[in-house]
DNA sequence: CTGAAAGCGCTTACAG
DNA sequence: CTGAAAGCGCTTACAG
């Protein structure tokens, strides 16, 4: 058998308690107690069973993280975000993926609750009535990433995905652009969707322009392609193309490039997300860049705050975007 | 306070063992009492605490990840695979990254073992002996992914790196090119490095060509880009490149074309991997595809196995790999 | 500053 | 087929 907290104790001729006391700092032990106790930690190379110390505390210094998919770039980069966080404070995280499937995304707030979590950092598409319920049952804190509570009922970490179209919109508009294509997600999605469009909408009626608005039903690369390659045949060119992921981006790059069209001579694109994409592609993309690292970063820094019971500035909180000005524009 | 095992045992009018028994099936339990048991669970809406269910049994029904860095892509997707698989046998994942320092990576044992994982799935650089003193330590089953032992002391699932390059290089040499440039990984690196330059230094020699190795510190874009780049003007022109990644693949082409080279009518680029980044680039790439979703799922089944002593054919499984031919040879 | 004891919520022999 | 009881390895009031 591995050895105990209370062979430590023997070995150090204290009571559990004391050990307990200098392993956690709870209480003030004498310093030469103290040594005791490290000396027979070390002698007998002892680590504290966490099961055992969860069950003890109630707090398993783990938090549960809900993505969509970690094989995604933008979760990637945003759970690595998450993850060295949590480090930092010596936490560990249990990851899972939800397919944006609210049926599973409710199971899983179960077995998060199950497994104790200490809370959950939270990454979905829409957030309905039965999720909302299932956040509420799991009586754990539950931190929004890159998801929009349009009613701001849980709190969240997001950019301003409003803004940040109107921004893109407006700087192909100042370059002139007069047929402005919104390469979009679908209409009632509360991030890639609904904002954009709200947002590109704005810029493109102050400049007196056409909107002009293609939904795809998923960002993938193939997807844009292909409805942007019909698009280009089929009616008259545009001569600047918003994309709202590096993807996209790429995408509408290659579409415009196979139809003879110069990119940014005829057609300026400007993309979302600032992944490595952006620079992977001829000509390299312009982006929205999306700190998406410190999304995640600033999540799990929130959530730490909400276990702790630290006062906390902003219930919802929108980290700045930002524009990487390459050569499509 | 939430509801019990016992809350449930009371309701129903029997033990605490008993429930204990449907809810586990560890035996036999009458059918009528098991009704009553579940009733019970039912109206109270308890779910077990699967913190004191690892204490008592000892068995958490969570693996722990240890991989340098999730948001890498190659790293996501097996992560991936390992959830879906780790999922489909109940268990959970604790995700941790190492930037493959083997201080770090040590550290991650320990911590693994606080957590009472019941395995723990391992992609690294290079083992140390530290690191396997590590492994012995935690007295955990871990299983290799991606990842090479070269004594074989782990068990490990990966791909023929070595039979990988060998055949890259020999379908460019069948393509006739004469001079062809691998941009390889550290030579001392267990994957991308020493197999990848053998598997290429046999086909080269078989076809009575020259060897010519470019290494990179590390695969990203950037820095392929720029070696390649600098390569390219200072040395005779190659005819075709072999890239052990997509990174470097994509960085391959366009170094090509920023020379003024055409691929691929004067240079053939081939790489490894097969991303999603493959097709984002004109020409589309043509690759080695590893399974590296598979990877993760076998790894994690492999891992399934070896909790629940079931036997296994192999120590080392080596998945099959695979050519995608595109337009860039 | 330290110890004895109860308790966290389960599982698991042991009896019957 | 079922129950009583011990035990998993800690933490945490409670005393002193």
């Amino acid at each position: 058998m591995s050895v105990t907290i209370y062979d430590v104790a023997r070995e150090a001729g204290v009571s559990m308690a004391t050990v307990s006391r200098v392993l956690n700092g709870t209480a003030v032990v004498k310093d030469e107690t103290k040594r005791k106790v490290l000396d027979a930690i070390q002698a007998l190379g002892y680590r504290p069973n966490a099961v055992a110390r969860g069950l003890a505390s109630k707090k398993t210094k783990t938090i549960g993280i809900i993505v969509p998919d970690v094989s995604a770039p933008f979760v990637a980069e945003m759970v690595r975000g998450m993850e060295d966080i949590a480090t930092m404070y010596a936490y560990q995280i249990i990851l899972s993926n939800s397919d944006a499937q609210t049926e599973r995304e409710i199971d899983l707030m179960g077995t998060m609750w199950e497994k104790q979590v200490d809370g959950v950092l939270f990454m979905g598409d829409r957030l309905t009535a039965d999720l909302l319920k299932a956040f509420e049952e799991a009586q754990l804190p539950v931190v929004l990433c890159a998801t929009v509570d349009p009613e701001g009922r849980i709190p969240s970490v997001n950019i301003d995905s409003e803004q940040a179209a109107y921004d893109a919109t407006k700087f192909l508009t100042q370059k002139d652009c007069k047929n402005i294509l919104l390469l979009s997600g679908p209409s009632d999605h509360p991030v890639i969707g609904e904002p954009r469009q709200k947002g590109y909408l704005k810029a493109v009626k102050e400049a007196g322009l056409q909107a002009r608005i293609l939904e795809c039903s998923d960002l993938r690369y193939e997807h844009g392609l292909d409805l942007l390659q019909r698009e280009l045949t089929s009616n008259p060119q545009p001569d600047g193309i918003i994309a709202v992921s590096d993807e996209l981006g790429v995408a509408s790059i290659h579409a415009c490039l196979d139809a003879g069209l110069a990119v940014p001579d005829q057609v300026r694109v400007i993309a979302f997300d600032n992944t490595r994409l952006a620079i992977m592609v001829r000509p390299e993309l312009t982006t929205i860049s999306q700190p998406i690292y410190d999304m995640g970063a600033v999540a799990m820094r929130f959530m730490t705050k909400l276990i702790h019971d630290e006062p906390v500035e902003e219930f919802s909180v929108i980290l700045p975007h930002d524009m990487t000005v390459r050569k499509s524009t």
